[in-house]
DNA sequence: GACGCTCTAGACCGATCGGTCTAGTATGGG
DNA sequence: CCCATACTAGACCGATCGGTCTAGAGCGTC
């Protein structure tokens, strides 16, 4: 429900009643509708974190190859639900931007860690040959995010997995990775 | 309100009181809030159209120089507002997207009519020589504008410029531009 | 088996939302 | 001068929101 309609407007009685949950309990764990927000945030990231691993870490790929088949994942997965949900961990960062400031600083943080994994994967991308030894990976792996957050929100808007490809296209085409796999054709509609 | 706070948590009647228009006076122009939403949306666009025309068009600055001279003008934007307002159409596009049909449409109309002027900028760079002949402009533009809203919602999140001047960088890097002038490490914080 | 603590259960609350309604004012054409 | 039309004005409405409150169930401990 978040991730398609945002958390404000997930209303807490529609979440309550389709989890079975009575409010007594929810208040009792979870005491505002911000604190399970947080608690929330948190389980995304550890599900997210270990889908990220198995992707990155897997050893019958090339990096580049690992972060292609993230996104194919990744397209498949909005897919499946007709493009209706996001990323969660974008939705909520637009929305409590400019609100509560813990809240703000954890989504932040998340991005930060999901940034780490990505830079290890370019340091293996390094050891391959298939990145740029000078590159700073680091950089590299934030701007990965900040593009593919912008990508994830068009491929929702337009209803369409076009925009995913389209920015891995364009960030591998940068000078700093030595080999070009990028998406054919085929992959746009 | 809308650009810092978003559609749907902008209250009709604060918007109301701050603008000093009584509330039959809106519902017999507008409609609904929706409606509304819908006119600020071609006005904001009527704007930013004007404003990047301005921008792409300047003579004084080469192709690549004059989308490096937005970003900057952005960037400035952003932080004289304490990077509390990002972009209309994003905020919109993400509040909206699994809404209104009509609504969904009209903002993907406007990203669409943003790449086309981006289109037309990129095909001056080939002229210009800054950017590869074979290049797919309109794709090009497209990739832009998809990374630039991820590095929009970005900047709003950690408050700062940086992931405005990454993204260029990153963008700019591709082997698509033949000549390279990233933002120096003076930009980051 | 009685006590106390944790947790469940949902009726209920005040605030706030978008939208409606009726009464009124301004204005231009005849 | 009259009247139709366009517009203003804000009190009001039902729906819905997040959050509270009280009553009691479950259960481990002595």
């Amino acid at each position: 429900m978040m991730t398609s309609q945002g958390f404000a407007s997930t209303p807490l009685d529609k979440l309550l009643k389709q989890s079975g949950v009575p409010k007594g309990s929810f208040y009792h764990h979870f005491g505002s509708k911000t604190g399970f927000g947080l608690a929330v945030t948190e389980s995304y990231n550890d599900f997210f974190q270990h889908q990220l691993n198995k992707q990155f870490l897997n050893a019958d790929l090339s990096p580049v190859e690992r972060l292609k088949a993230f996104v194919i994942t990744a397209a498949n997965g909005m897919q499946k639900y007709d493009f209706q949900r996001g990323c969660l961990i974008g939705n909520l960062g637009q929305e409590i931007s400019a609100l509560d400031d813990d809240f703000r600083k954890a989504i932040e943080a998340v991005f930060n860690q999901w940034a780490d994994l990505t830079s290890e994967l370019f340091e293996q991308g390094k050891k391959a040959g298939q990145v740029e030894i000078n590159a700073d990976s680091s950089q590299l792996a934030q701007t990965f995010w900040i593009g593919w957050e912008g990508a994830v929100l068009r491929a929702k808007l337009q209803q369409s997995a076009t925009p995913l490809y389209l920015f891995f296209n364009q960030f591998i085409s940068s000078r700093i990775f030595l080999e070009e796999h990028p998406f054919d054709e085929s992959y746009f509609n």
